[in-house]
DNA sequence: CTCTGCGCGATTTTT
DNA sequence: TCGCGCAGAG
């Protein structure tokens, strides 16, 4: 398609961001508008006007939009578009830095951990170092590292800056934790970026390499990028400040990661002569829903206002849904789903979106029991299951000798009689001699462990050899095969009668299928790059819509996303927003961009349900209905809600049910009639009864 | 060294 | 409720 063709299919605005083809851009604006569209068209448009695709780096916030991307450009210019880069800010790193590594002290073969495996690290670390677990949660010490890692304070600057006992201890932990990850050829997911920035940072040429290569540089979903994030796309478009940024500060829903709403909202202020577009048509839903979306969002102080109309139909007023249990409630969206699905749209148009992933388990199970095909995209993510992660661990140690994790998750897995007390042993002349334990191993009869675990230790080396020798250049899928041969893993850890055993088995098989497919796509592939990939998926990548099976997925997760139908369960104060951000305004006001967010992935029918009680790790709870809720007008609405609710409800959401009428172990519940408490915990509003 | 079973604590989102 | 860490028996 030539330049005419590619912007007969954009409106005014959509045209003037395609022809601005040098200096700063942002384009600010709501959901629907085509922000995803336009910044794709944009990329066509450049190279149809003579840029080389090698010159064009483009962000996306997931793998699979970069893939998507990817392909609808293909589909627009052609060919040529397979030499720009397109990806995450972390596959771009991870891709840059492989080429670098040396320069950092680190082999371009290095692991990537994700969040799981560097929490174990420090986990295991603080209990090296005697430190309690309750003072020093594992998960907050990862969050305070990743800050830090972030803003590149070093363990020794952070020392300085230190005011506390416990910061000094943070500090130490810190320094550990670096030290292990460089010892063990690793970095974890914050490293990918802040090592790509500090490497630009110290080495000129190698910045402008970059400059030269990357000349025009775009970004999707500009408002969830960090401030590291900004450093580093700054640093790329120093020489040529050909920057085009797209986002829209409404939804705005990853600051637990450090996203900073600033960097899109003061991005003209450091890009002096910005450009900025504002798109101001929604072309995804009905009116209805918009003006619904619309009514909660005016509700938050921290925004650039924006236009948005749609010049769709006012479509279908939207459904609200009262359930007593979350039982109830994923029962009637399924009869609902049903509905939908008799009208003509089909599954894979319809999505069930929650707040957290726990809420999947009743839609799981209401969807078997109603027999509607369902996907679930992300509570237990495929290549963080145990037998996955396992296969993985010894393609790491494969890839990456010095990879110590990896190495001790599996060197007793399948059960080998190597146990802690030998492991401990091993890392300790280890970490003593500075390397690592595949090679210290052929020493190992110098060590003080007993003889019966020395064998064990050397079959197992001499598999581990075995396995390496033979699986060079062989390819992923057929070095996986003799892994699982050489360990019998799949006799050793399965019973082929347990249905457990079995999804287990199937998972490997998938393994093995994408394996495959990696193979055959990336002829001089190997197990590096391979790894450096698969570390950074996500569900969400693997999700493909083809299928015709209702999507059940986080709102997180369905950032960029449409569908015809959407379900918004689990409305209620506590949960959506959730309680944990009901402390503060600014988190209160990010709750309410993922409200935003859920409403605005639905094109034409928009149900909200809620219950009036809540599960929390068995106990139910009363609990009333989202203050999102109140925010949409009542007249946009199909039914007026049953239940009543009101400012003095919201005030105080104590219901005192259990604590008046508990007797004998016997209570009159006001949705469940007669129940038995088993047992109860916490005193008033914190009081839960297990029934 | 391995396996089982019991008690305890936790509230979220994910590249 | 569920996933862990730990103790204690085989
Ligand atoms: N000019 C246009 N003509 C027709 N359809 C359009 C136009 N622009 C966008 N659309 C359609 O509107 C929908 C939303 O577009 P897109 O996903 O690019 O919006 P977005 O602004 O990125 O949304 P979000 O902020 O929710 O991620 C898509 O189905 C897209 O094809």
């Amino acid at each position: 398609m030539d330049k005419i063709g590619i912007l007969a299919e954009l409106n005014e605005k959509q045209k003037e961001a395609c022809q601005i083809i040098e200096g700063p851009l942002l384009i600010l604006a709501g959901a629907g508008s085509g922000k995803t569209r336009t910044i794709t068209y944009r990329i066509a448009y450049l190279i149809a006007s003579g840029i080389n695709p090698i010159n064009i780096l483009a962000v996306t916030f997931t793998n699979k939009s970069a893939e998507e991307m990817k392909q609808r450009v293909q589909s627009l210019i052609g060919d040529r578009s397979n030499f720009m880069t397109m990806g995450t800010f972390h596959s771009i790193c991870s891709r840059i830095l492989r080429k670098h590594a040396e320069l950092l002290g680190f082999t371009s073969n290095y692991a990537i951990y994700d969040q799981k495996d560097s929490i174990n690290l420090i986990k295991k670390i603080i209990s090296n170092l005697d430190l309690p677990k309750e003072t020093f949660k594992p998960k907050r010490i990862k969050n305070v590292i990743g800050k830090l890692k972030r803003e590149l304070v070093s363990p020794e600057q952070y020392e300085k800056s230190a005011y506390s006992p416990n910061m000094l201890k943070i500090a130490i932990i810190y320094r550990e934790y670096i030290k292990y990850l460089k010892l063990n050829n690793s970095m974890d997911f914050d490293d990918l970026i802040s090592k790509t920035v500090l490497l630009l940072e110290k080495y000129p040429e190698i910045k402008l390499y970059y400059n030269n290569k990357f000349k025009f540089i775009l970004v999707d979903e500009y408002q969830d990028t960090n401030r590291i994030q900004f450093k580093l796309i700054n640093l790329l478009s120093d020489v040529y400040n050909n920057i085009c940024v797209v986002g829209d500060d409404d939804q705005s829903i990853y600051s637990f990661r450090g996203a900073d709403i600033e960097n899109i909202l003061s991005f003209d202020q450091v890009y002096k002569n910005t450009k900025t577009i504002r798109l101001e048509q929604n072309y995804r839903s009905t009116k209805y829903i918009l003006k619904a979306a619309s009514s909660v969002i005016v509700n938050n102080v921290e925004r650039k206002g924006k236009t948005l109309f749609s010049d769709w139909k006012n479509g279908e007023k939207l459904n609200l849904i009262e359930s007593y249990s979350s039982m109830e409630e994923a029962n009637t969206v399924m009869e609902e789903i049903k509905k939908l699905n008799k009208r003509g749209v089909s599954l894979g148009n319809l999505a069930i979106l929650y707040r957290t992933n726990a809420q999947s388990r009743s839609l799981e199970m209401a969807a078997q029991k109603f027999q509607i095909p369902y996907i679930i995209v992300g509570s237990v993510k495929f290549f963080e299951r145990v037998e996955i992660k396992n296969i993985i661990a010894y393609l790491n140690i494969l890839a990456n000798p010095k990879d110590n994790m990896s190495l001790l998750r599996i060197i007793n897995v399948p059960t080998r009689g190597i146990g802690k007390k030998a492991t401990q042993t091993l890392e300790f002349e280890a970490h003593f001699k500075g390397k690592s334990i595949l090679d210290i191993i052929p020493n190992i009869a110098s060590m003080d462990i007993p003889s019966r675990s020395i064998k064990a230790i050397n079959n197992f080396y001499s598999m581990y050899i075995k396995i390496k020798n033979n699986s060079k250049n062989k390819g992923v899928r057929k070095t996986i095969e003799i892994i699982l041969e050489e360990t019998d893993y799949i006799d050793k850890m399965y019973n082929k009668t347990d249905p457990e055993s079995v999804s287990r088995i199937e998972n490997i098989e998938e393994l093995l299928n994408s394996a495959n497919e990696y193979d055959i796509i990336n002829e001089n592939g190997n197990i590096e790059t391979y790894l450096q990939q698969v570390s950074l998926f996500t569900d969400i990548d693997r999700w493909k819509e083809v299928s015709d099976r209702v999507n059940m997925m986080t709102v997180h997760s369905a950032k960029g996303l449409e569908f015809t139908g959407v379900f918004v369960v689990g409305a209620m104060d506590g949960l959506f927003p959730h309680i944990i951000n009901l402390e503060s305004n600014d988190k209160i006001e990010e709750e309410r961009r993922l409200f935003y967010v859920a409403l605005t992935r639905a094109k034409e029918y928009l149900t909200i349900t809620y219950s009036r009680t809540r599960d929390f790790h068995g106990s139910i709870n009363p609990s009333i209905p989202s203050r999102f809720i109140k925010e949409i007008p009542e007249t946009l609405f199909k039914n007026k809600p049953y239940f009543k609710y009101d400012n003095s409800l919201l005030e105080e959401p104590k219901d005192n049910i259990f604590e008046t009428n508990i007797d004998n172990n016997l209570a009159i519940h006001p949705v469940f009639g007669k129940i038995r408490v088993i047992k109860t915990t916490g005193n008033g509003d914190q009081k839960r009864a297990y029934i």
